[in-house]
DNA sequence: CGCTATTTTGAGCGCCATCAATTTGGGTGG
DNA sequence: CCACCCAAATTGATGGCGCTCAAAATAGCG
């Protein structure tokens, strides 16, 4: 029972008969904001961005999907985001309807997806705080830290931490260009906090020195 | 029963039993970042406002509560958020365990507070876009018409829109500062998309415009 | 009616977005 | 395996916009 992560006890048989699988290719579309949901997801493998669009091309990246994440946790009737792979990602899908069913049956299981909402909400508040208030070198840093530390939760390899996505997709995570994510990078690499072997691999060097650059109060640990 | 609104059927009076009411005078606080929960609150009258802070004194306001509003949608055992009252107000305050044994017996009352959860994601994911890639005229404008839209959702007194919080408060909920805030009421008002008797009430001239000007897709309506 | 806090307006500068060029990397086919 | 090609990332130069500092005007309040 490797396939579908995040899952537990008694309901696990009955999820694994409502479920199908999922395979997307980097850059496939999911779900497209303003569709019918129909379907929830968890993310098994791969990653996945949220993001919003304004009509004249302008995008806002609401977070990034790590294996065990679910997606669809905002929405009720439709999808308020959409939901693009950054790299081959697989993930189960479950068609709300049946959810719906099985979370009558199973109080436990709507308990954990109430608590993943509101873990989510505060995820979001504090996004908020770093595109309204942060300098960018600060968006940068804290954006590494807070991807490091979701890293070892989701247990996967510490160091170096793996940037899926794209310095576009960055800088439409943390409202800032292109340009201004290279130049903060260089600045991080050249005040010795980070090393990069590679544009998609940080190694953070001074993971103090970091998380103070970052301004954040650390919540916990 | 209108003195605490959002309510429904039959748990209205077991709630009724658990309840306590409380007042605040301007800027009081209610409860600090970081604080264990021990209740939680519905706002009947008056506003308040939500905010993060970084070690340094700079604040980001999350969002604004207007009757009916609950607070503390995001948390578990702590607040992820400190609330204080933007101008004089009334609440409604339950016991987080006496709160957690009725959503036991009332179903109803859990899958409402799940659904005002996932309303307030989605727009916290708003402001996510608001703050991210919205210019100082955008953001003011999106602003105003959103909070026109939640007045009406309110059944407050729809014109001239009341704006009780200060211009530092609008600086801090849209990630710029007061000069900034201040420059962008005078540019909507220059082009007569706007009027404002006083600082705290603003009339909406051109709504069309306005939505024009702040560029969100409009979700309904 | 005078005081203080808030808001608005003003001047100047620094920083980030923009535009542009260069370098690097990844992927494909020879 | 290497050469080539295109996309992605970095670096460079410039200008505009919003932040900072400062002053004036307005509102709110006793």
């Amino acid at each position: 029972m490797a396939v579908c992560a995040a899952l537990e006890d008694d309901e696990v048989g009955a999820l694994e008969r409502i479920m199908t699988s999922r395979r997307l290719g980097p850059n496939e579309t999911l779900v497209e904001e303003g569709q019918a949901r129909t379907r929830v997801f968890t993310l098994t493998a791969g990653m996945l961005r949220l993001s919003v669009a304004l009509p004249d091309g302008r995008r806002q990246i609401t977070g990034f999907l790590m294996p065990g994440d679910y997606l669809g946790l905002a929405d009720d009737e439709v999808h308020s985001a959409s939901a693009e792979a950054v790299e081959p990602s697989a993930l189960c899908a479950f068609p709300v309807r049946q959810m719906e069913a099985l979370t009558e049956r199973f109080p436990k299981l709507r308990d954990r997806l109430h608590h993943f909402t509101r873990a989510a909400l505060r995820q979001a508040r504090e996004h908020q705080l770093i595109l309204g208030r942060l300098a960018p070198v600060e968006k940068l840093a804290s954006f590494l830290v807070l991807l490091s530390a979701r890293t070892v939760e989701h247990r996967l390899a510490p160091s170096p931490v793996r940037l899926p996505m794209g310095r576009g997709d960055i800088a439409d995570y943390l409202g800032m260009t292109v340009e201004t994510v290279s130049r903060s990078f260089t600045k991080l690499r050249n005040q010795n906090l980070i090393a990069m072997p590679d544009p998609h691999a940080i190694e953070i060097v001074d993971a103090r020195a970091l998380k103070a650059v970052a301004g954040l109060p650390d919540h916990g640990s």
